[in-house]
DNA sequence: GGCAGCCCATAAGGTAGTTTAAGAAAGCGA
DNA sequence: TCGCTTTCTTAAACTACCTTATGGGCTGCC
């Protein structure tokens, strides 16, 4: 079953009765994603949400030069999703790309507003989930107005080492706000101390 | 009464019934914060949402240089809370001072619990909040990972000029991510083209 | 009314991070 | 297994932004 991994998710945060299981299963769609390929481009309105049963994906915007920068990164048990273009039903400025063959589940809007809108425990996961992403968020502004490219680096190592395996540094770069190769020299100036 | 502004606030989301709008009275406090004083200081925890009635406020970071970094601002119908601290119940890393004399509403976490966490019109509303501070949150890390300095002040000059009269350009400055004295220059150099 | 404190501007020298270019190594598709 | 694309590194010139210092104007306070 394929929605095992979600149930557990939720179950982080709010216990659920068979009847919400059922929901989950009737309103989540299983999809498969293959490497290098879009589950949103820009101009596009993002009509779901995303859960990553496995693999790895990317966010990012492509600036006026032609530059992309990293906003998120997602891989097994997170959610990716551009929730200015989901909420407002704007076209989105942004693109989310498999980085490895994916498996995800995906809700539309249509169906959590169907199952989940009249639903007091799933409103209050999902404004959890929300919080969440909120607190993130927060850090990653205070990060990126008070910090170094190099301190932004340590942390980002010590935070989410998992994916250091998985993500390539020119990936890491953009993420971070800085070209490759000066994260390249950030790397060689720490490797010597 | 001064739940007025709130009331109305809250209806522009969704509207409420009488008994909502009673609980709404009851919930939240009203108190008033004189100018240079703090509702926020590193090291407490945040117990309260707090919403502006009248005056203004800003919320920041300290680091470790002694630098401030301003995180938000708030005028009237604006919320400001350190969310990380109040949903995890943490010490803040925080201060939220009073740049004007204020009036505040503010709502602590039990009596949201005990007034609002059963109620699924307020699940809604503060969902939809959390999600509306994302959506801006997520269009701030875009920005400052993608546009200079210049950039960043004009999107803030055309976002938010009611600002403009109210804040020194220390103050927006710090919440660009640049010194003051680079704003200095940014504005000159605009002034000139 | 005068002093203190803050705010804004200007300028010179310094640092963090970019740009461009080029070469070697590694992974991927056919 | 070959060829292609991507990845990582290094280096030199350049730009965005910071630091420190200085001076003048404004505001609030006793």
């Amino acid at each position: 079953m394929t929605t095992t991994a979600l149930l557990a998710y939720f179950e982080r945060v709010l216990s659920l009765t068979e009847a919400e299981k059922s929901l989950v299963a009737e309103a989540f769609q299983e999809r498969k994603v293959k490497r290098r390929h879009f589950i949103l481009q820009k101009g596009d309105v993002c009509k779901h949400h995303t859960f990553v049963v496995a693999g790895c994906f990317r966010m990012y915007l492509v600036d006026d030069k032609g530059k992309e920068h990293n906003l998120q990164f997602a891989i097994e048990n997170w959610w990716i999703t551009d929730i200015a273009s989901f909420y407002a039903a704007e076209p989105s400025s942004l693109y989310i790309e498999a980085l490895e063959n994916s498996t995800i589940l995906q809700l539309r809007k249509e169906d959590q507003v169907k199952f989940f809108d009249d639903n007091l425990t799933f409103n209050r996961i999902f404004r959890a989930l929300t919080e969440n992403a909120l607190v993130n968020a927060h850090r990653r502004i205070l990060q990126n107005i008070s910090s170094t490219a190099e301190e932004r680096y340590l942390d980002f190592l010590k935070r989410y080492p998992q994916f250091l395996q998985r993500l390539s540094n020119v990936q890491i770069a953009s993420y971070l706000g800085v070209t490759p190769e000066f994260l390249s020299t950030i790397r060689k100036k720490m490797i010597g101390s």
